[in-house]
DNA sequence: TGTACATCAGTGAACGCGCGTTCACTGATGTAC
DNA sequence: TGTACATCAGTGAACGCGCGTTCACTGATGTAC
């Protein structure tokens, strides 16, 4: 029963992945790592110099995925409605659809984690999770500015700050999801998020 | 130069709040906390009876500290204006401005933390979290249906999910400060938190 | 087409260190009679 | 007031285990000529 699926240096890295979400990074050791994936520990260390480097593989695949999934979802959304406004507000429509679809609830948010753990890791690894917080907020910021230009906002904010906020919701949605083990929590507080959006530029 | 200011088992529990928030739980040892402390590790185990006992301890004094931190500012907001909406205002903006005063921002919350490393601790570690997030999510709740009698809502929504953003943004603000060395995101989400409760109650 | 060498993707055994935990013991203070 | 005992707040030494890391080696595949 050979796994052929993927080359092993991805298979450490979607084992590690789940058991860093679930456990913490100092948590996870390399030995639980290579006995999921069936590999001895020294083929673990032709892969990765050292476990600092796993770290860093790891932070770096997950911010390139969220990308894609971000990117994909803009994409889909501006297809459906070229607006800003309501291409943004499909938008989170679609990431709330994404939340809810997972089969356990959101899995977790590995900048979340690093953050809480950041004293163990190597400064490259913390400024590679700093500038992805800075990627999103510029991300989101781009569209609301592009909104604020047909719909004047209807309450005097600073748009980084709300373009913060969706970052903050949904880090904190899906901390509120796993706690209280109510996967509905994270598409609900994204809805909510949407509702503050409209509030924010349509005049009712 | 004795430490008569607090029992040993109180600075054992400071200075582990304060490694496990860098940390983690599991990359904060005994050993260093000992040295710390200034104590030997017999003496550790002569307060805890094993690491996890530590773990839980520490999370029951956050929640105890946390609540009495919010208790504190509700009273002082609603001696200010009685009034349901504007006592809740005014406990955001005090809620702001204890984020902002705080030396190097907040340092973290500990529930966030242990969320991401639950499969470390035992169950009533686990069940005492959601049991304080839920106890959050009823305190703003039961404000947020008292301003609903006087200022109909202007948008259809769950205000269970509207006491949870508060936990979320200030969860995902503390990330968001924490991860981007930048203090004065977290006060500025709970402010924009109070634009969104101004918009939701509040006719113009 | 055959041979020589290089690279890839690991194996196997050993290492030293630091971790959480245990256990018998101790000096200072508190309490009963 | 003196003595006996109990409790409190630790000490000191030892433990075994698992961790991350190293190093010499290997079989399979790829490439040059």
């Amino acid at each position: 029963m050979q796994e052929v699926r993927a080359g092993k240096r991805e298979q450490i890295l979607d084992v590690a992945g789940v058991n860093v979400i679930e456990k913490g990074f100092a948590a996870t050791s390399i030995e639980e790592i290579i006995v999921e994936v069936g590999i001895t520990k020294s083929g673990f260390f032709y892969h990765f110099s050292d476990k600092n480097e796993l770290a860093k593989a790891l932070l770096q695949r997950y911010i390139d995925m969220e990308e894609d999934i971000f990117r994909d979802i803009e994409t889909r959304a501006y297809e459906l409605n070229d607006d800003p406004l309501h291409g943004f507000l499909i938008s989170l429509k679609l990431l709330a659809e994404l939340a809810e679809d997972l089969p356990n609830g959101h899995p977790g948010c590995l900048i979340a984690s690093y953050c809480y753990q950041s004293q163990l890791f190597s400064a490259d690894i913390r400024d590679l999770n700093a500038q992805a917080l800075m990627a999103w907020r510029m991300r989101f910021q781009r569209q609301l500015e592009k909104i604020a230009k047909t719909y004047p906002p209807r309450m005097e904010v600073d748009l980084a700050d709300v373009a913060d906020m969706l970052s903050a919701v949904a880090d904190g949605g899906i901390i509120l999801s796993r706690v209280m083990h109510d996967k509905s929590i994270l598409p609900r507080q994204v809805m909510l998020y949407r509702e503050f959006i409209k509030a924010l530029f349509i005049t009712h």
